[in-house]
DNA sequence: GCGTTAACTCAACTTTCTTGAGTGTTCAAG
DNA sequence: CTTGAACACTCAAGAAAGTTGAGTTAACGC
């Protein structure tokens, strides 16, 4: 029997002293600012050991000090806080017709943001457009290519030959060969793919509602409509890094049977208001609609909010998560009104009296946000502990 | 603002070692026999690291010897493989009128099954029995106590005040403390607490159709229907531990919304054939009816391979898995008429040419899968490296 | 036969963590 | 106001575990 061992990190010296650093970073930017004593009770090492590597830290400009708290009896702490300037983050959105890029702290504050028209949506025209703005943002940011940590792609799902091929979002020429490793290679770079819905739910774990949760679902409106998962702290991927296409099952709305996707997505909207002679390209259409309560587009949230209390009591059952987010490239005001319609599912493991975040949240919406979420990409890896890590 | 810091293990040399230990446990087990120097390439360690450890194993009686095996050119390679009798697992069955209990060996054989009757459901009767029969078990097979590794519980979910709570198969009285807690400190071991879908798919893994599956879902067949996640090695278990309660999702019959546990249940084939003046008490009684192609029983598979594949195109697309398998307290033959007859969806993810195990697969069937399960929990987490465990 | 290949061992070395004693600061009780 | 307990942190010695490189043994193939 020969059957591959898969490969899976053991620890010696040297990834364990990385694995803490990663830890105590970790800790560091989840408070805000601590001292070493409380970092050492929570990672369970030593306070010397935590010294020692925060003095590491310090040096290599990943952390500042922080002012010094007195806390009760004993000596003040010296407290610590993440350098924002410590590193950066390139995060990257293909998208058919364009490239969104951002360029992003070690705390996650944008430095700069762009988006850059596709004349072609050809493989090797995105890969020199990615490249070409990598090397202007580093110019235009006066950032050296050493303090570049990695940077994040969001592509749209799913990944491989599947039975959901075909459908608009798609890019031609990525079936084959592993895009992680073309972009890589190409960038020099570390480099993490994702689609739109897990970024953006990395995004809003790094700085936004979701901070500090370690499992929650995250609705994202595309094109379509994604499902990120957050579960223990981890992007679900699922076995071939399809997890979370939400769009193509099964929900009711008025006792009928539709695609999720077909009642709830930008697509979605655009087509139904399309059929009432009503042109909508862009958010502020739909603002403008929303603000004059147009009767079809009052209509179509109506439909949505049922189509999404089918789909939430599914998410709810099979994941319990903390809560579940909504967010997106649509406007607040829309998200918040769905949010408000949604029927809120009595039978579901979610429904519990001693909840501490509400069942559907409204995260950060707006056409940046996968953006942002493929540069907290990086940024979650490196707050990421990584020995046993099997991926 | 006082945010508390989440527990996480840093790593020494210590935890190190235990890790790697269990690193080199796991490399064994998966392929059954292997040298040092395959697993030193696989775990990234110095063959000289796992020599050393290697020989710690074999001092704790977790390894034996298994012969050389020349590969080609080069000194042939001293294999090794676990011992069975290293280490011994306790599993738990707790339903509301019996305890189903099973002592397996350290690679998964059962050495002794046991049904016993409860007079009451009460926490404390549960409490007393299990462990009168640990110890009964322990005895009964001359196994010392140094040599338990652990005890798995499989007790009906879900956990704590959901809007679920109120369910047929519930046990009263443990929505109160946290159930594992309270069964270590009466049983004085290492204990695992899972719902019945998780530990029969971790049962799937250890020694199933699952094997060296990292990545599948198993649909099981109790009182209801349970659904039990594995995501890269570990099972999926929600903020608080009450993923995969699929039963209670809206699916498609005939065109019409059912909960999916009342098309495709114990419960539910029993209630379709009492309707018909059919008592259904054992599985016994459904293979006759089976074998004289009953009408009633026909029809109803139908209607359940129906809602099935509503149920696996939502499985499939949200969590993307290898294979999802189907198994559970039903007889094979009617766990395989439901495969025949399951449509495959077409919308799925899962549905690409390239895979490597059918989309629907049979697990073992019978009463004791979830037992069995309990059991396999202790032993996953004797095979599962530590470092960075965020629970 | 003899050189090549490969698994494994031995002994010295390196990294990192831990331990325990010691220092400095703050608060509270006498 | 003094004294002692509490607490954060540092220093130096020691321990644990992995790595490295040289050496040994055995099988294969020309």
């Amino acid at each position: 029997m020969v059957s591959t061992l898969k490969p899976q990190l053991g620890a010696n010296p040297e990834r364990a002293r990385s694995h803490n650093k990663q830890l105590v970073l970790r800790a560091i930017r989840h408070v805000g600012a601590v001292g070493r004593a409380e970092i050492a009770r929570a990672s369970g090492l030593s306070t010397q050991a935590v010294s020692n590597i925060i003095s590491d830290l310090l040096g290599e400009g990943l952390l500042i000090e922080q002012g010094v708290r007195s806390a009760g009896r004993g000596l003040p702490v010296q407290q610590y806080a993440i350098k924002p300037d410590g590193g950066y983050a390139f995060g990257v959105e293909v998208r058919p017709t364009a490239v969104f890029t951002a360029l992003v702290d070690l705390v996650g504050t944008p430095v700069l943001t762009r988006r850059i028209p596709l004349h072609s949506a050809a493989k090797s025209t995105i890969l020199e457009t990615v490249k070409a703005q990598l090397h202007c943002a580093l110019t235009e940011a006066k950032i050296s290519k050493g303090a570049l940590m990695g940077a994040g792609i969001v592509m749209p799902g799913p990944f491989g030959d599947t039975g959901l091929t075909g459908t608009a979002s798609e890019l031609p020429g990525w079936n084959i060969g592993d895009p992680a490793e073309i972009f890589a290679n190409t960038l020099h770079l570390p480099v993490f793919v994702e689609n739109d819905a897990n970024a953006a739910a990395m995004a809003e774990r790094m700085n936004g509602v979701a901070r500090g949760l370690d499992d929650f679902a995250y609705l994202y409106f595309g094109q379509g409509l994604g499902l990120g998962l957050v579960q223990n702290a981890q992007i679900l991927q699922g076995a071939f890094g399809n997890a979370g296409e939400i769009g193509h099952i099964q929900v009711f709305v008025d006792g009928h049977a539709v695609e999720l996707e077909s009642a709830t997505s930008r697509l979605s909207v655009q087509a139904c208001l399309a059929r009432e002679g009503l042109e909508v390209t862009n958010m502020e259409d739909l603002i403008s609609l929303y603000s004059s309560a147009n009767r079809h587009l009052l209509l179509w949230l109506d439909k949505a909010a049922q189509a999404l209390s089918s789909a939430l009591s599914i998410i709810e059952n099979l994941f319990d998560p903390q809560t579940v987010i909504l967010g997106g490239a649509m406007p607040d005001v829309i998200l918040d009104h769905i949010i408000a319609r949604t029927a809120l599912p009595e039978r579901s493991v979610s429904n519990r009296p001693d909840r501490a975040h509400p069942r559907l949240m409204r995260g950060t919406s707006g056409r940046m946000t996968a953006t942002l979420g493929a540069a907290a990409l990086v940024l979650h890896q490196a707050f990421t502990p990584t020995i046993a890590e099997a991926r």
